[in-house]
DNA sequence: GTCTATAATTCGATAGAC
DNA sequence: GTCTATCGAATTATAGAC
């Protein structure tokens, strides 16, 4: 009894090891070349502990590709630097100190995995429209988020998946110069 | 003898059945989980077939992804149309009369095949670079070629892969008239 | 040219000893 | 809790009969 309270025991490192060797490969190489053999060759332990720990592969994905944009509330935000805000926060949560790689790993395994599509598709569905709802603009904003959308997974694409050499080499402040300004459009109609 | 001259024999019409099955399945679903039997099965023939027409499963891949970009000279296009030349082009590529799903096939495809992001990045490296390369600007064409594919890719992958509802619902007008915005201002720096 | 049969792997997952 | 051994299914690719 009293199991679950505290300490760090061999089952949680084994646990947690697991997690960052599936981390490291869901994001390299996707969901379907990354084997549960593979993980535990990386997490230096034997592959039936990979299930005994998370029951299946999928749930194993599905822990380590959990994903929450926590957006800023743009309401509070000064309107004429909605698009910089927004892009500063992307690019904190996928490159900053506490980036965990679940973006590159449900990016690159969303093309053929329909379970990390399913949640891409909630996640800017559900996060990034209402987000930009209260942002006004002229035309609708669905509209306004597939817009948004559309460049900044193109962004995360370009950079973090295929690793296009011009994108790669793009400074932050470029890109805060940048894609913020397109943001800034799609998310208010202006200028 | 004379073999390889005209008849479009029973041959020719299993190579373009395979072909044709491939393409449909390499695109819907990707390069990893489109087995050799499905597209057998589609294309109602033997699967040895398909490796006896095509050598691999990779080379045969290879095939159903031939793209060209066949950019329009932007030297000859008005300096003020540049973005809207280039979205149009890329919408009646992709889904013009003549488009044959080769960008959705390779998108899908590069997240986890490293042929696929290889082509994908000699494609916007070799063609997108140099095209920009004469539409002047302040900044370096390798910069403003990287802009343009994020928004471009970012495009076609909400609208093709992901299938992003706001993006999927977007008017051909719209995406031609916000988009070529965008781009006109990463190609040519100004506005 | 076409298909049957199968070789050779590799996968996720399980059973059970320790 | 951990590991050995292995199952059953699915894969690409090949060999050879017709």
């Amino acid at each position: 009894m009293d199991q679950e309270l505290k300490k760090p025991g061999k089952a949680d490192r084994t646990r947690a090891a697991i997690l960052a060797a599936a981390q490291q490969l869901f994001a390299g190489q996707g969901y379907e070349l990354t084997t549960v053999r593979d993980i535990a060759a990386i997490a230096d332990i034997d592959p039936a502990m990979v299930i005994r720990y998370f029951g299946s592969k999928d749930e194993l994905f599905a822990r380590a590709a959990v994903f929450n944009l926590k957006l800023p509330d743009l309401s509070k935000a000064e309107r004429s630097e909605i698009g910089e805000t927004l892009v500063r926060h992307f690019l904190s949560l996928w490159e900053g100190e506490n980036a965990n790689g679940a973006m590159p790993i449900l990016l690159r395994s969303a093309a053929s995995n329909k379970t990390a599509a399913n949640k891409l598709r909630e996640i800017f569905m559900g996060q990034v429209l209402p987000a930009l709802t209260h942002a006004g603009g002229r035309s609708g904003a669905a509209e306004r988020a597939g817009l948004v959308s559309s460049q900044l997974l193109g962004l995360a694409l370009c950079r973090y998946v295929l690793k296009l050499p011009p994108v790669v080499g793009l400074s932050q402040d470029m890109i805060i110069r940048e894609v913020g300004r397109t943001i800034q459009r799609y998310a208010t109609g202006e200028q």
